[in-house]
DNA sequence: TCCGTAATACTACCATACAAGATGGGGGCT
DNA sequence: AGCCCCCATCTTGTATGGTAGTATTACGGA
């Protein structure tokens, strides 16, 4: 099962890259933390070179902002950006759910539910890290089963800045289990050949996700902008 | 008038991956065409360095695939693939017409009559460059317009794509004048704020857009994979 | 005490050099 | 002849040194 744990891939870049991903969207590194390209190549054994090309695919992702012969920062949080974020995530993946309901591979849809089973395993955990691992997984594999992996593409850098901010919401296991029984609606939706209805499903779990945004911004202001 | 031409912006490394990403586009650099970072580097006067982190930021956006060791080309063109990024685009954009007709920005809505008028030129003109570039533009204003900026950034990378493909198929200036004018027809129902419409107008503008492709395949099957 | 100025200590950026992997061709062996 | 192995020559990947630019800080004067 290397689904979940894949760091040690290709080149030093690219590895490093994923880590320092994988560190922002966890909040290891919390908004407006500075990076140093020095320090991170010491800390990895490698030169700066790599850590520079790691930096800028963070920055092309608008995870980190480089500010030329300045420094690097983690950017913060913009509930406003969010929003446009959910608004543009939501286009699209309703638009899957709707392809997924007319026709679903039915290889891609065993695979689903093994892994909502595991999802939902994690919540009861209250694994934060392998929970959101495994909700990526279920809308990578919705949108492969629907015919239209490149729609994941699409979705995949505004997932991840929207999984940060999950973070600061999704603290009880409570809510993170509402969040499965969302994924099972979408699903049965889907098995029921109702494209308006998976769409419908779709809308309120994306809708869910960042209501108590404004209220965490009011608890952690220095992480926002 | 610097909205049409601004390529030496920034580091050297951001001006090269400008000029390459025209040059692709463009259909300057065809598909298959291999690039090394040496020859690059050479042409443009610089080290290596730069040239390769532009390179990565092409790959990142599939312009360009890296071969680890083996070389650098750039991707061919899939049809498939193209038609996963029509349906992507198509739910992004017609969420941002629909939106737009809801309320939208008047300052931006004057600066859009300007931008469809002077495509409107390039078209009469046959000047295809020029006319791409404003087409670009018209759909940046109109997200912008619309309240989601970030729904452009979206979109932007899979309308490279597109572009690439609309190179072949647009050739003559009667197909480009019917653009223009699908492009006022979804002003026309944004005006008229009627979302319904708006949605509408723009669904039918993408659909007509890679109508030509898979002739064109036929013609050039060394363009696609 | 406050302000303007200059030196200092950082930063990202670029150039150069080196290393590691992959390919293609030629020569020798079977 | 056909196959295999080795080597020359590409490619990208990494390491290191140096440069230009910015922010900070120390310092001298009012």
């Amino acid at each position: 099962m290397d689904a979940i744990t894949s760091p040690p891939t290709g080149s030093a870049a690219q590895r490093i890259e994923a880590e320092l991903r994988r560190a922002i969207i966890a909040m290891d590194l919390p908004p407006g933390t500075r990076l140093s390209e020095q320090e991170i190549a010491a800390a990895h054994g490698v030169s700066r070179q790599p850590v520079r090309e790691a930096l800028i695919g963070l920055a092309r992702t608008r995870l980190v902002e480089i500010l030329p012969q300045r420094g690097t920062v983690v950017v913060k949080i913009s509930t406003r950006k969010m929003m446009e974020a959910r608004f543009v995530r939501e286009a699209i993946e309703t638009a899957v759910a709707r392809r997924a309901a007319e026709a679903f591979d039915p290889a891609a849809r065993v695979k689903i539910d093994d892994l909502i089973d595991l999802q939902q395993k994690a919540a009861q955990r209250n694994a934060h890290g392998t929970f959101q691992r495994y909700d990526e997984l279920f809308h990578i594999a919705l949108a492969e089963g629907a015919g239209c992996p490149l729609a994941w593409e699409a979705v995949s850098d505004i997932k991840a800045h929207m999984d940060r901010a999950c973070h600061l919401t999704l603290t009880s296991s409570e809510t993170m289990l509402d969040l499965v029984a969302q994924h099972r609606a979408i699903m049965a939706a889907v098995d029921a050949r109702d494209p308006d209805a998976a769409a419908e499903a779709m809308h309120r779990h994306l809708r869910e996700i960042l209501r108590a945004l404004p209220k965490v911004e009011a608890e952690h202001p220095d992480l926002f902008e």
